[in-house]
Formats: structure tokens, sequence, C-alpha cells
DNA sequence: GTGGTAAATGCAAGTAACTTGCAGAGGTGA
DNA sequence: TCACCTCTGCAAGTTACTTGCATTTACCAC
């Protein structure tokens, strides 16, 4: 685990605790953002198991520290990715079978201004996300 | 009601009912984006209450056909609009109050073909929200 | 109008994602 | 090693939304 992440952890006044340590490293293997459900059927895969309700307070906590990025696409529920050390990006999801893509690209910054100017609005972030079909179901 | 529902609703081999009309109505009069509960109030105030599983179905239909748009502000609620008539937009919220509003503009015409080149994906639709301080919570 | 029919509605019950309360376990700094 | 405070697991709760089914309603042909 990334040294940054364990100091920015005591900063905050967490601890690197086992079921901690676990969750990070699942994220950490899936570049794609994962549903809190498939970080716990990770959990479990690599003989790490944590309670699902731990794994649901670890990536709020995880997320209010900057750590991780929530991803939603509509599906009803949100989806989870380290952010830490990875370039702001944004993602594509397939309709058909669900596949999930990285998109390694923003256009917003520009605009981010002209909207601050016009609504008087302290812009802080944004979430964008593309869907369509993927070659496979199109 | 703009004609165009009507026609588009019978075209669906849909009917015109007491519930429909005035859910139609609520969602008419609010031009924000607002959530299935919030539509079932506004129903019950003036006087048309609907069960709030019919108003579901109903978003869910309007939506098929495309009278309607989901928005998803990631609140752990949907929102709707009637897009019909409407200029394709996005929108802000404000972490503080909740409150939205409409953003006239959309910056990702290029961009789609930009990642349909790159994706090979058919890419039909993309959501965007901002998210920020308002003036009065900044 | 009348009657048939397919769609729509309301109610009750169900589901899925996520949250909360609380008692016991476990990191961490002194 | 001790004490403290955070963290965890379990159980129960909440919320948004869905499903099943019997009854009602809109709409079309006559």
């Amino acid at each position: 685990m990334a040294t940054t992440i364990v100091s920015r952890l005591k900063a905050g006044g967490k601890k690197l605790t086992k079921a901690r340590k676990a969750i990070l490293a699942v994220l950490e293997r899936n570049t794609l953002p994962i549903t809190a459900a498939e970080v716990h059927a990770g959990l479990v895969k690599s003989h790490a198991a944590a309670d699902l309700v731990t794994v649901y307070r670890n990536l709020a906590m995880l997320q209010e520290l900057g750590l991780v990025n929530a991803v939603g696409f509509h599906e009803g529920q949100m989806r989870y990715e380290v952010c830490h050390g990875r370039a702001h990006h944004h993602h594509i999801q397939c309709r058909g079978c669900g596949k999930i893509i990285d998109l390694m690209l923003c256009p917003l910054k520009k605009l981010t201004k002209l909207i601050e100017e016009q609504t008087k609005f302290a812009v802080d972030g944004h979430a964008l996300e593309f869907f369509g079909w993927c070659p496979q179901c199109r």
C-alpha cells in the first residue's frame, strides 16, 4: 500500500486495521470502479473477510479523506475506485453487459470557470459518465 | 399538456389516464428535476392523489418513451424532469442546501465522437452534473 | 351509448442497498 | 504494558424502489 495513503490515514486519526488494509488492497488491484458488494467478495476471496458493514463504513471514510472516489452509473448502487495517484478521469458503461472502461480525459476545466462566473457557485466537483453499447453488444 | 406528448403516448399504446395526466402536470410545472416522492406530494397538493407505485411506474414508462429524463445526484434517489420541448442541458447542485439550478449548456458533442472512435462503443447518452456551494452556503 | 379488452391502478408484500446502535475486540501512543 | 479511543461484527432499522394480483378504467369497434 502506498505510503501516502498510510500517512493520510494517520493524519485523519485513523487506524491501520486488518480490515482496512484488505479493503484498500482489493480496491488497488481493481482499476475499474467496483461496488461495495464486490469489495466484500474480493475480501472473501483473499481470505481477509470483513463484514459488509465494515466495507461500507470504510468506503465512506476513505471517500471523506479523498483517497477513494465514488462513481454512480444510476444502477441503484455506487461504485468506488482509489483516486490517489491516478489522473482525474471518467468512464463509459455498456448498457448491454454493464462493462465499464476508463476514459483518460476530462473536458471540464474551462467550463467549470464559466459556470462559477455564471452561477456564483463555488464548483468543487462534477460527475460525468457516458453510456452506450460496446462492440460485443451493439 | 402538449399535444406531442399525447400523440407519443398513443403511439406507444399508452392510455391517457387521470393519474398520468396529473403526474405530467406536476412535472411540467417544475422546471427543475424532482424526486418520485416530490411528484407524489405534488399530486396530493393538487387533489389528484395517485399511489406512489403509480408514480414510479409512470416515471419509468415516460422515461422509456423519452418524454422524461432521469437525473442522479448520488443522493440515493433519482430525480425526473420533462425533456420534451426543452433543450438538452445539465445541472449543478449545492452540497449545502441541495438547491439545483439548470445549466443551459453541453460541451460533449465533439468529445462523444472522439470517445466512439477510441472505444468503438456506440455512445448514446451521458450524465453530467456539477457540485459545489451556492452563494448562500459557501 | 354499449360492451369487450388491454392497459392502468391500488394495495400489500417483497427486495436491495445502505445505515444505525451497541457491546466487545484491537491498534496505537505513552 | 496499559489505557484509551477507534474499529468491527452482529442485528435491526430505514429508504427507495419493485412485484403480484385483483379491481378499475380508458379506448376502440360496433
